[in-house]
DNA sequence: GGAGTCAGTTCAATACTTGAACTTATGGTG
DNA sequence: CACCATAAGTTCAAGTATTGAACTGACTCC
């Protein structure tokens, strides 16, 4: 069976593409663990759809509830170490839309207090990637596909 | 008038945040720039959905709809450096979903062929800025906000 | 002149989201 | 004790958005 090729993004997109699910993970990082905080903090969220979010993202892993009073019950929603790792994601859009859209927060470094960007990096060379040179390309599992460029030049 | 704080990433998310936009932007990083090579490549995108979201990108000032050829009409769409600065969110949801979801793909390096990763950069004392470090502050303009942190730890 | 390509639009059926109200259990106040 | 508040959701009707399938023009190629 030839299964098409999934792509990472797409992926990452089936889990929290919809216009809620990272806002409750972005204050989830921010520590927020309560259905009624993160109610009170994610603008405007219907409790049904913060009640449905929270469901799916605990499905897949990305957060854990945790009954932490048994009567009258409740729970304190936090993240796993797969959900904390959307750091990063939450991050990327935070710091586009500081820059490109409505925003009156900004990104910094605690112990500096500079603004932070969020950047490409390799691990292996210790140095930063240019996003001009940075691929998608097939696994080590089907190495048999050409490259695909991610980022092509702009216009401006 | 007391405007409510914008935060960044709902920004963001109410430009680019629902189920198809960022495959779209994917696709136009990775140098697809006509209307059937984005319905064709934007895993069974419907072309009434593709065209609402061009033209939505268009109006957001993130994509540019050049006329390539005259008769009969041809369009091709381009990021302009707003919508191309939205790589690295991209590339944010592919090196989590190359980790944590099904994928069949990498992102690399296409000088040194590592594996890339996405963090925080502060290009100020030129260093990497672990997540645990970094937060979203008031911006200069609204001083008087207490910190809050993106990022508090993880659970595992 | 018939088939194919490109760039979409149209439309009815379905799915999802929204807001408002409601529930259940308990704690605190007067 | 009665009353109000809080927490953690659920329920439901109404509204909005998405989907798939089919269709339209204006060409070009064979």
């Amino acid at each position: 069976m030839v299964r098409s090729i999934r792509c990472p993004v797409a992926s990452t997109l089936d889990l929290v593409g919809d216009r809620w699910t990272l806002l409750v993970v972005r204050d989830l990082l921010r520590g927020r663990s309560r259905f009624s905080e993160l109610r009170d903090s994610v603008e405007g969220i219907p409790p049904a759809i913060l009640s449905l979010r929270l469901k799916l993202l605990e499905e897949n892993g990305i957060l854990r509830r945790r009954q932490y009073q048994t009567n009258p019950p409740r729970f304190a929603y936090q993240l796993t170490s797969k959900g904390h790792a959307l750091g990063v994601v939450v991050g990327a859009l935070a710091s586009w839309g500081e820059k490109f859209a409505e925003s009156d927060l900004a990104l910094v470094d605690d112990e500096c207090g500079h603004g932070v960007r969020v950047v490409y990096h390799c691990p292996t060379c210790a140095r930063r990637s240019p996003g001009s040179r940075v691929r998608m390309v097939d696994s080590p599992s089907s190495p048999a596909a050409p490259f695909a460029a991610l980022h092509s030049p702009a216009i401006h």
